[in-house]
DNA sequence: AAGCCGTGGCA
DNA sequence: TTGCCAAGGCT
């Protein structure tokens, strides 16, 4: 087995007592670290799949206020569950975190199944979150394999496969396996995730620093700054979109809400569609889709804003005109007319939030008739 | 298996 | 300024 040549020598005893050590003095003080109550555990490592510690405090604090209890949760409106993650991205993570604590209500009676069998079968729970949850709120020796561990193991172990590969994990998986404490397992994937958020860096880690310097194969030969292997592939393409802020006769604003699948999924947007490459005027173009796609007679005016907001895959080149809606139409679920105030209780991604803000600047926030 | 899915911070 | 990165999961 690779594992095994792998651990040749390893003294594991040790390296779990010096690891474990550093975490009981150096962890830091989070919120969800109060208790291991399993559903505030669970809120918490769903919100940090992918974001920074920072960006998640106020969230998870102001969502457990708002959300004590994955009954609150599970019995709370999806408009409501969506506004509370506004601004964190990556926004099926709380529409599949909502699924799945409505299953948890009703086919576990509320209680957070204790295996990674049942648990990792929920909407949004993978190898990682199970293996966290299950580790943390109930001291299952679970390996809980992210970004950080495959770094902090990477170089410890000398491993030089590619972390960017989908099957990689499994490798490290089968180490923490070997390796993870099984008098405390909760502390043992905290301290590998700590481990790799506060000294064992992608840049420049603090090698001198290290808790488990003596167990690492890695700073022995040198070449911590050259592990992990990672490939990176950035294609991003730009897209040019039109969109409009348009308000009927008595002021109110249109709003659409974007379908359940895809990029920003279900959240809220200001009217808009792609720019043609070329032909048509884009005001035309957005004129055209309005009536086609919503049966929407808007007359577009001026464009009052052009913005650039990049995701990870694309980049939105946005023009943003103003305007207002000529005849009739019909409100949907998705299609509303809301007055000003009304605006600011449904989630919008960030760049639609940008416009709106912008909108009001320019506008006073006031009723203009164009 | 590889591409899709957000956002903000930092060198 | 630009690219890269952060406690991943889904298809």
């Amino acid at each position: 087995m690779k594992e095994q040549t792998l651990l040749g020598g390893f003294a594991i005893k040790q390296f779990q007592q010096d690891l474990i050590g550093w975490f009981e003095k150096e962890q830091r003080d989070l919120p969800w670290r109060k208790d291991n109550d399993p559903y505030k555990v669970w809120v918490s490592e769903v919100m940090l799949q992918q974001t920074k510690v920072d960006t998640v405090i106020p969230y998870f604090q102001k969502f457990i206020e708002q959300f004590p209890t994955l009954e609150a949760l599970a019995e709370a409106d999806e408009e409501e569950v969506m506004k509370a993650w506004e601004g964190l991205g990556y926004y099926s993570r709380v529409r599949n975190l909502h699924a799945a604590v409505k299953e948890v209500k009703e086919q576990y009676g509320g209680k957070i199944p204790a295996n990674r069998e049942q648990f990792a079968k929920l909407k949004g729970v993978g190898p990682y979150t199970a293996g966290a949850v299950l580790s943390i709120a109930y001291g299952i020796p679970e390996p809980a394999v992210d970004g950080n561990v495959m770094r902090v193991l990477s170089r410890i172990f000398l491993v030089w496969e590619d972390i960017a590969k989908t099957g990689t994990r499994k490798l490290f998986e089968a180490i923490v396996r070997q390796i993870i404490s099984r008098e405390n397992p909760s502390y043992f994937n905290q301290a590998l995730m700590e481990l790799g958020a506060l000294i064992c860096t992608p840049r420049n880690p603090a090698c001198l620093l290290c808790p488990v310097q003596a167990h690492c194969r890695a700073f022995a030969e040198g070449v911590q700054t050259e592990l992990p292997v990672k490939t990176k592939k950035t294609n991003v393409k730009q897209v040019p979109i039109i969109a409009a802020v348009l308000k009927d006769e008595n002021g109110k604003v249109l709003i659409h809400k974007r379908g359940s699948e895809g990029l920003l999924a279900n959240l809220w947007e200001f009217p808009n569609c792609e720019a043609a490459d070329g032909q048509a005027s884009p005001e035309e173009r957005l004129e055209a889709f309005l009536k086609e796609q919503y049966g929407v007679q808007a007359q577009l005016g001026q464009p009052f804003l052009a913005l650039e907001h990049a995701f990870s895959h694309l980049i939105w080149d946005i023009t943003v005109y103003d305007g207002k809606i000529a005849g009739k139409f019909t409100e949907t679920e998705q299609l509303k007319l809301v007055g000003e105030k009304e605006i600011e209780s449904y989630a919008f991604p960030v760049s639609h939030q940008r416009i709106w803000e912008e909108y009001k600047q320019k506008t006073g926030g006031l009723f203009h008739p164009f």
